[in-house]
RNA sequence: GGCCCUAUCGUCUAACGGUUAGGACAACGGGUUUUCAAUCCGUUAACCAGAGUUCGACUCUCUGUAGGGUCACCA
């Protein structure tokens, strides 16, 4: 068979979420087939009937797709299971593999297997990113690849499939290296090619070890990060840098710009941490990149209702992620709501001494404002500039704004006047001024 | 414990025998600013250890150490 055509895939089982790890081992999957003018596929390894769930079957799906890592085909184990047992009968008829009378010792256990004839050999693995890796199956002892004839497990099945399906190049995580020797034989019992490895480092928590839901809880998820507000863009970019980088000092990369620039032959050998603080880096440079619309669109579902669309570029150039957006509105962006109660001390600027100025300057800013017929921002700080060019802009501007504001942190007062209105901007500098 | 993999700033990494060991995130300091944020500039910070090989090792070899993965009728 001459096929040079490349396949690659990904091949989660549905016993729960994607988690992050899982995220990049599909991006790479996914761009080594895209820069190869190749073939994706999603194969769901769901030979364990008792652990899989359709639920998460369709979470799978539906994140990959969330991701925009679509595959070109897809695949179910538990609709192949004929073909695994016509293999699997090849096997018993070949003598690779026998049927083994069982000693029960756990509930559930059946007394009757199908184990693979060993062959105890070495096997050497040509690991695109680890190089040769040698390896003595014989301790490896007749393992079980077969709970019945037609219910392989997986090893079987994925030797299987993988080889029925054409796939070229399996590119998975490392944590499957030492189960490759197993593939190996079977592969060799069954007379498939043999694919390209390619065993990726690990994704790792802060503790270095392998990122699990065990113990690491939800945080391991995409979900987690999709419900907090991060772009699908900025966790497939940041995630790509773990463990790969182009050598270059780029560091933003669109999807395409991926498919371009990523070279398996550049994917580190170690590890990596799993770094929050650089994914909202990465997110927040995703954020600015967005226009107006994009932003207010993909963040709608984590703004508040009814918000004046005033507020959004404000909010915009805030946040590095989308869950930071609901908090601002109890901070910064909290002179929406009623003036709250302050200590009229604060009205005070840091140089002055007391808050003789400061009352003549908000009754200076209120006459002006009063007259005024255009109330953007910029018309606020025409109006007003002078002034506080004049007497000194933290003099006056600090004493507008904390009357806006009630608050030591908030946008700047043109801002606030302009989405307060002129009633309600000159109603608190008069409330100021009464209490002075 | 057996087998396997790995080892550069706190983190992600560059270096492919000769560099003041570079970049980014974070941290810290400063400029700008009416505040906060943003932004700009700068600073701190690393070759796991020991033997070799070599005129010369972060780079090659070996040993040690450390970390990780895996040892299912789970995938």
């Amino acid at each position: 068979m001459i096929n040079t055509k490349v396949i690659t895939r990904f091949a989660p089982s549905p016993t729960g979420f994607l988690h992050i790890g899982g995220v990049r081992t599909a991006l790479f999957a996914y761009l080594y087939a895209k820069q190869h003018d190749g073939i994706f596929a999603l194969r769901i390894e769901d030979t364990d009937k008792v652990r899989s769930k359709e639920e998460w079957t369709d979470g799978l799906i539906n994140d990959l797709a969330w991701l925009g890592l679509k595959h070109d085909v897809f695949a179910k184990q538990s609709e192949r299971v004929d073909i695994h047992k016509s293999y699997i009968k090849k096997m018993l008829d070949s003598g690779h593999a026998y049927i083994s009378k069982e000693k029960v010792v756990e509930e559930g256990q059946r007394d009757e297997v199908i184990r693979f004839k060993n062959p105890n050999k070495k096997v050497t693995i040509n690991d695109l990113i680890r190089g040769e890796v040698i390896v003595d199956t014989t301790d490896l002892g007749d393992f079980v690849i077969a709970r019945s004839i037609d219910e392989p497990v997986y090893h079987l099945a994925v030797v299987v499939d993988d080889f029925e399906m054409g796939v070229t190049h399996v590119i998975r995580a490392e944590e499957h290296l030492s189960n490759t020797p197993r593939q190996i034989l079977i592969q060799e019992a069954i007379g498939a090619s043999r694919p390209i490895y390619a065993h990726l480092p690990l994704v790792l928590a802060e503790d270095r070890s392998k990122l699990s839901k065990r113990k690491h809880g939800e945080t391991v998820s995409l979900t987690y990060y999709k419900d907090k507000g991060y772009l699908p863009e900025a966790i497939l970019n940041f995630v790509a840098l773990i463990g790969w980088n182009p050598g270059t000092d780029q560091e933003i990369f669109s999807l395409s710009e991926l498919i371009k620039t990523f070279d398996l032959a550049k994917v580190q050998k170690g590890g990596g941490i799993f770094n929050v603080e650089k994914l909202d880096w990465v997110n927040k440079k995703y954020i600015e990149k967005m226009s107006m619309d994009e932003f207010t669109a993909a963040a709608k579902s984590f703004m508040p209702e009814n918000i004046s669309a005033k507020l959004l570029p404000l909010i915009k150039e805030k946040v590095s992620k989308f869950s930071e957006i609901k908090p601002l509105f109890e901070t910064e962006l909290s002179f929406i709501n009623p003036l709250p109660a302050y200590s009229f001390e604060n009205l005070k600027w840091r140089q002055e001494k007391d808050l003789v100025n400061t009352k003549s300057y908000l009754q200076t800013i209120i006459d002006k404002l009063s007259t005024a017929s255009d109330f953007s921002k910029e018309s606020v700080k025409a109006i007003l500039w002078p002034l506080a060019e004049e007497k000194g802009k933290g003099n006056v501007l600090w004493p507008m704004r904390y009357a806006l504001s009630g608050k030591d942190k908030s946008p700047d007062p043109f801002i606030i006047s302009e989405i307060l209105g002129k009633e309600e901007t000159l109603k608190r500098l008069k409330h100021a001024i009464q209490n002075i």
